[in-house]
DNA sequence: TTTATACATCAAAAAAAATTGATGTTTTGT
DNA sequence: ACAAAACATCAATTTTTTTTGATGTATAAA
């Protein structure tokens, strides 16, 4: 016997879309800083801090709050290896968010 | 006698994407208010402020604000008839910022 | 060992964004 | 003409982010 869904339901999956997880992710994104960042590392693959840090204009600190908050909105990921951190995109999460369109520009290698 | 693009312009107009622009448009969408809003003027076409109001919990003013907010940032239009101002998504607008999933999230319309 | 490099994190200060309530203008309805 | 409705905007306040400089820990290099 076949359960019926109930039709609110639906509703209220496709009414509610998890904003605040939006929210954070779309706060990452708003900032010049931060798209500048992703846009290295588009180009770089994966990089250190102390490669980044010369290559944008900015104290070793701010750089470090920034990654974090793109960190934590899941857009790039971290990879320790000894002393350095190793940064790198997170594309497909990046993709899932951003239109083809929008890729191209901050992600060059991806067009 | 053709004139030589010079290389560098071109490499900048590459390298340099309008972080500014998108910071702004980015920034509108950062806050769950405003995500809310597209979300319900999705389902509703176009929609006065007065039949908003009741819509979403928010005092007049603030919704005015936020509606600014997504305005200047061309995510939605504005259209006056006599005392009402109706308010509509500018979708092409989102559809050229937002992966298709991420339309289908908030545009449900949209799939 | 000692010294230097590569970071993250913390607290204080500065800057930016959001909230609130009040006010003003225009239009509508009576 | 008058009262009410539909907004936008403003100034004051609160909240959130960002910036800065200092400090600490771990690894690497000499």
């Amino acid at each position: 016997m076949k359960k019926e869904i109930p039709l609110l339901n639906n509703m209220n999956s496709a009414a509610n879309p998890d904003f605040e997880k939006y929210e954070q992710k779309f706060k990452a994104l708003a900032d010049q800083q931060r798209l500048q960042i992703i846009n290295i590392l588009a180009l770089k693959e994966s990089v250190c801090v102390c490669d980044l840090t010369p290559l944008i204009d900015m104290p070793q600190s701010k750089l470090s709050y920034h990654l974090k908050i793109l960190l934590e909105a899941d857009l790039i990921q971290k990879e320790k290896r000894g002393t350095w951190n190793y940064y790198s995109l997170n594309i497909k999460e990046i993709k899932g968010l951003l239109s083809d369109q929008l890729c191209c520009v901050f992600l060059p290698s991806c067009c």
